[in-house]
DNA sequence: CTGTTAGCGCTTTCAC
DNA sequence: GTGAAAGCGCTAACAG
């Protein structure tokens, strides 16, 4: 048998209940209420306290201070609280400052649902990556962060895992939280866009970057990848290589294709022939970098160097030809492409192409709040391009 | 002047303004409707379309279908559709198929911000990780996903970039999202935990992993830093190494002073004098790593094994110490701790500990669901030790 | 099984 | 400058 106080609306009201467990229980559970009270739907949680003495305590309670508490205390207005607190000019000062200090000391946080409901915004901007197992999603997010925080908003980050399901679970995600912009990398299976149209149709601003659906009239954040690769391949081919291979990625993903085009371009410009043989078709999976490689060195005529999608790629390259016993750089030189962490600790470190990559980040979240502030039209499909550099380690020279 | 047609509540209403721009006009800029519409709280947005034809086109317009739509379209009541979405089975099966066409046909989304305002509910836990530059802190939040997204919970991501006041600031994000339950790692500056002891006061359960507060009376998940730490030092010792430098991590982070333990057990398990010289403190910044190896060699007596206490730590010396030509592991083994990505892929490769990092991440948010479901007890600080593994790679051996 | 009703906490007219 | 009142979209108690 437990005595405890109750707080209903305004007054603490006794009771006395046996409740089998010290924990907090709900209204059902507390039949005593649908005889004692009106209102069984209390306006606060709370917790039966055992208590000596039937006065001796009051309860634990958990009540969100709201601008009604404020309101009450003050003998003013619902409306004047909200005013100071959404500050709008036509308050008097003094008021404000009792509202603002009271607030303070109540410890009041607004409800951000409540406030939602009504105004329809929600001051929250989506994220959605394929992964963040390298260090360049994670890096464009801390960008993202930077403007959006500065800008008073809120970022929901979802990873789809290279999942496609997940990727449009997530799009689900970031709609039911009214989401003001959507930033979005693409998983490499996606080929479908219908999630992400959605957002278009609803006229909730979208902006892409890295991995980017060229169909959709929405502005894209990318790298120069066509320039990239056009210099990283130009850069075997000064060193003294002939015959180049390409670890091409998949064709759905434009940067793949632009990287392949790059790759083309300085082979013309230097009339070297193209041989489609050693352009490998390659679909991100780390494991058949192994065989994709062993492949290249059974043919007839060998690659003198490679030139690989990626640096993950590239690195597991590394790792296979050297356990052949093939010399790198003299056998066959290395490229890839975004600088990973790991790219200059690897042995020998790999030259490799160099994104601004934070710098993608805060230019994605540029866009978006231009659009969410109509300062650009939604369907100009601007491009921001960033550029590159050429990171020249041991890979391609000793 | 621009003519355009309106769609208010039900009907389309055709007005006629000089609009200056084409862009979206917030309602009071409209005045029109202060004359001409009863509730000039119009329920839409729109944009006004300049058309030749004065009843040639509609207008874009973004309305989410709600409950209300839903009932009035099927003459029933709210109250009855509610039902059916929120699966309570007093519903008649004819109506509860019809509802759920219906919804289905106009593609309804429930108004998650008005069911939390009314429920209490979030449906919602919180991360915040120092960082998430390694792959430690992303695997974590793969494993923290995967059981809330079973649990039918979204996850709220925020990283503090080791940083005191983004921590706090992200906690207060998290509260004002009302996340019922939060994973925390904290920064390695944090030492004042007020942020995280208001979570505790308004009986949010938390739980703690990686970097803990030792003083608070909740749940954490660790892995077993000083039988890695042991385990790893011991190795070095019966692999012949005789000094032992230790390069210990921040004091106030529990999991240095755990891992410095392990390493003085192992230096007593087998006599070997602790020389206070050779332990050096570390707060954990990168570029702080070379100045203290070339420290550790100018001492009379340097010592021949390095145990570090991350691998970051460990790679950057190894960075150091190739470049200074001195040769690992003859000169100096090395050895870090928790199996990163790269300890595989350096030369020489990284022996360390590694940890089940998915698995702490699945750990915690089971135990933060324990607690939402109040199966276990929110002041029982249970301490959850995942074990470690030892990685050895050729930085100990040849 | 269903409709009526009240209300979550907030913003925003409108009238004074 | 301020208060009353309506309503955002939803759930839940209650009465049939």
């Amino acid at each position: 048998m437990i005595f405890f106080q109750l707080k209903l609306r305004k007054t603490w009201e006794r009771f006395q209940l046996h409740l089998p467990q010290f924990k907090t229980y709900s209204i059902k559970e507390l039949s005593i209420f649908k005889n004692t009270v009106k209102f069984a739907k209390v306006e606060l949680a709370f917790f039966a306290v055992p208590t000596d003495n039937f006065y001796s305590k009051k309860l634990t309670m958990r009540h969100q201070t709201t601008i009604k508490d404020i309101a009450k205390e003050l003998h003013i207005s619902k409306s004047t609280v909200s005013r100071v607190l959404t500050g709008n000019p036509n308050v008097n000062e003094e008021t404000r400052k009792a509202v603002l200090a009271l607030a303070q000391k109540l410890d009041y946080q607004k409800n951000i649902f409540a406030r939602n409901l009504v105004t329809h915004k929600t001051n929250t901007i989506g994220i959605i990556v394929p992964e963040f197992m390298s260090s360049y999603f994670p890096k464009v997010i801390i960008g993202v962060q930077n403007i959006a925080s500065k800008a008073g908003y809120n970022t929901i980050i979802a990873q789809s895992n290279e999942n496609y399901e997940t990727e449009v679970a997530n799009a689900k995600v970031m709609m039911a939280n009214q989401v003001e912009g959507l930033i979005v990398s693409v998983t490499k299976e996606t080929n479908n866009f219908d999630h992400l149209i959605a957002f278009q149709r609803k006229e909730i601003p979208i902006v892409f970057f890295n991995r980017i659906c060229e169909d959709m009239h929405v502005p894209k954040v990318v790298v120069d990848d066509y320039d990239g690769a056009f210099r990283a391949v130009e850069h075997l081919i000064v060193t003294g290589k002939k015959r180049i291979a390409h670890l091409a990625g998949p064709d759905n993903l434009s940067i793949s294709r632009r990287r392949l085009n790059g790759y083309l371009a300085a082979l013309r410009k230097y009339k070297i022939p193209v041989d489609e043989e050693i352009i490998i078709p390659y679909d991100l999976k780390i494991d058949k970098v192994k065989t994709l490689i062993q492949q290249l060195f059974n043919l007839k005529c060998p690659p003198d160097a490679l030139f690989a999608i990626n640096d993950p790629t590239a690195i597991e390259a590394i790792q296979v030809i050297k356990s052949m016993g093939i010399k790198i750089p003299e056998d066959i030189a290395i490229v890839g492409f975004s600088n990973d962490e790991v790219s200059g600790l690897i042995e020998p470190s790999l030259t490799t192409i160099s994104q601004p990559v934070q710098k993608i980040g805060e230019t994605a979240a540029d866009l978006i709040f231009k659009l969410i502030n109509k300062e650009i039209n939604p369907n100009s499909a601007i491009i921001k391009t960033l550029t590159t550099e050429l990171i020249i380690r041991h890979s391609t020279v000793r």
